[in-house]
RNA sequence: GUGGCUGUAGCUCAGUUGGUUAGAGCACGAGAUUGUGAUUCUCGGGGUCGCGGGUUCGAGUCCCGUCAGCCACCCCA
């Protein structure tokens, strides 16, 4: 028997089901929200990754020559680089903002875990040519939204939400040489991870001296991580205070005006990995920290450019299949088989059956056709028990929304399953007393 | 890529110090009660015990390798 490659999934009609539930919250949420569905190829020359992430990503990327041909290609192990260049090519003619929204497979090259496979659903979107605090309050309402529709709470999850160039200043001011801030921001970034010693040592390996480093881990302690919370009404003033930049102060407010004020948190801790986040980071994780990171994102007012567009900004988010189907079934909010199919409008409108005379039998299939025709999702049994329980238990199970039982080649019985109450109808009018109103 | 733990039916698991033809529940299928959704009973299909070697008269059980899953590192676009 051959395996499926390490890090896939095979989807048979439950699973597939249950991937479809979670898509159509993200893809609902993303319309409702005014984003547009882009695709792009599913892969793209290498080189287009390597120019934003280094030839080091080659190694974790599903790379390929085709037989006999010179370009190196690679699966897509994300879709922003596509959105930058399908954006630079045409953004003399794109409105301001764009807003797109993208959901399809991403392939890494990564040893597999809990939560992290080699290939898995992604949704992103992203508000390009918009640089205000509103755009990444409305990307971040976006990302909530679609949590919020699938069942979560503010009591499930948590959106950390931060800005770069506050976490900068404070590294410069703590005399972070400029050469190595990307260096001081993954060290930020391990803040969570390690015992306050070895993260201040870390922080001196930079260049940082061990009193500053020190301060940091002092000020972290205070408002990372667990200690997260909505900033107070004084370190917002403080922060809008005439002479100096206001960062969080317009960030903060404008994710209150879109209602997002018990989701949110400010976590000086998050960093993000990547180099190309230029001001606003997120990410969302479950409320007790279990699992991974359930989405992430931010402002990247640079990469536009970089891909060989005018100077654009943008700010985006993208978020996997596998982990927050992981947080759903943890708590219990991921539905029942049948209930999931039923949300996907998958449940039959009538499942046909016969009474066990020759004549019902035979009269099934024209009924099942004829419902079709009539646009109906019609289904026939395929047991060969002529026990009418056994049949209707059948239905229930399949979440008809009627049972027609044939009595002869005119005439059936039709039950509804919903109320439990039948009557008789003539074959003939079976398609109209089904059809939904 | 490095290290650790685990692999028995579709799923959850039994399987004695190595000993005949590897079991149960659920799920799936058929039948019984001659027509109404959670019942009961009977029967059935399904496993090269992840795969390959080795030790042994004999391996699901012991040893080695390999593959896969999980966990930590790495990375997290």
């Amino acid at each position: 028997m051959f395996q499926a490659p390490t890090g896939t999934r095979d989807f048979y009609p439950a699973e597939l089901n249950r991937l479809r539930y979670v898509q159509d919250a993200w893809r609902r949420t993303s319309i409702n929200h005014g984003f547009e569905e882009i695709d792009g190829p599913t892969f793209e020359h290498l080189d287009l990754y390597t120019v934003k992430s280094g030839d080091g990503i080659v190694s974790e990327l599903f790379s390929f020559e085709r037989f006999g041909g010179e370009k190196t290609f690679a699966l897509r192990p994300e879709f922003t680089p596509t959105l930058a260049r399908m954006y630079a090519s045409r953004a003399a003619s794109l409105p301001k903002p764009t807003k797109w929204f993208w959901m399809q497979n991403c392939y890494r090259a990564e040893r597999p875990q809990r939560g992290r496979l080699r290939e898995f659903s992604q949704w992103n979107c992203d508000i390009i040519g918009d640089d205000s605090a509103q755009a990444d309050a409305e990307c971040i309402a976006c990302c909530v939204g679609a949590l919020e529709e699938i069942g979560l709470s503010p009591n499930d999850v948590r959106i950390r939400v931060n800005n770069r160039r506050y976490v900068q200043n404070m590294l410069r001011s703590a005399g972070l040489d400029e050469t190595v801030m990307d260096r001081g921001l993954s060290w930020l970034d391990t803040y969570h991870k390690l015992e306050t010693d070895a993260f201040v040592k870390n922080g001196q390996a930079i260049g940082l001296d061990s009193d500053q480093a020190y301060k940091i881990s002092v000020t972290l302690a205070a408002l990372a991580g667990p200690n997260s919370k909505w900033p107070s009404d004084s370190m917002l003033a403080s922060d809008a205070a005439p002479g100096r930049e206001p960062i969080y102060e317009p960030l903060f407010k404008a994710l209150a005006a879109h209602g997002l004020r018990e989701w949110c948190v400010l976590d000086p801790s998050i960093a993000r990995g990547l180099a190309y986040y230029t001001g606003m980071v997120f990410e969302v994780h479950e409320a007790s920290g279990a699992e991974r990171a359930i989405a992430g994102g931010g402002r990247y007012d640079k990469l536009i450019e970089m891909f060989g567009g005018p100077p654009t900004p943008a700010v985006g988010f993208g978020m996997g299949d596998v982990v927050l189907s992981l947080v759903l079934a943890d708590k219990g909010l991921m539905p029942k088989d049948e209930e999931v199919a039923a949300r996907l409008g998958l449940n039959p409108d009538a499942l046909v059956i016969s009474n066990g005379t020759p004549e019902a039998d035979g009269a099934v299939a024209g009924v099942v056709a004829e419902l079709r025709r009539a646009g109906l999702h019609a289904r026939r049994s395929y047991k060969t028990t002529k026990n009418i329980g056994k049949l209707i238990q059948d239905a229930a199970k399949m979440r008809a929304r009627y049972c027609v039982i044939l009595e002869s080649a005119e005439s059936a019985t039709v039950k509804d399953m919903g109320t439990q109450g039948q009557e008789g109808c003539g074959v003939a009018e079976l398609a109209g007393r089904i059809a939904r109103r």
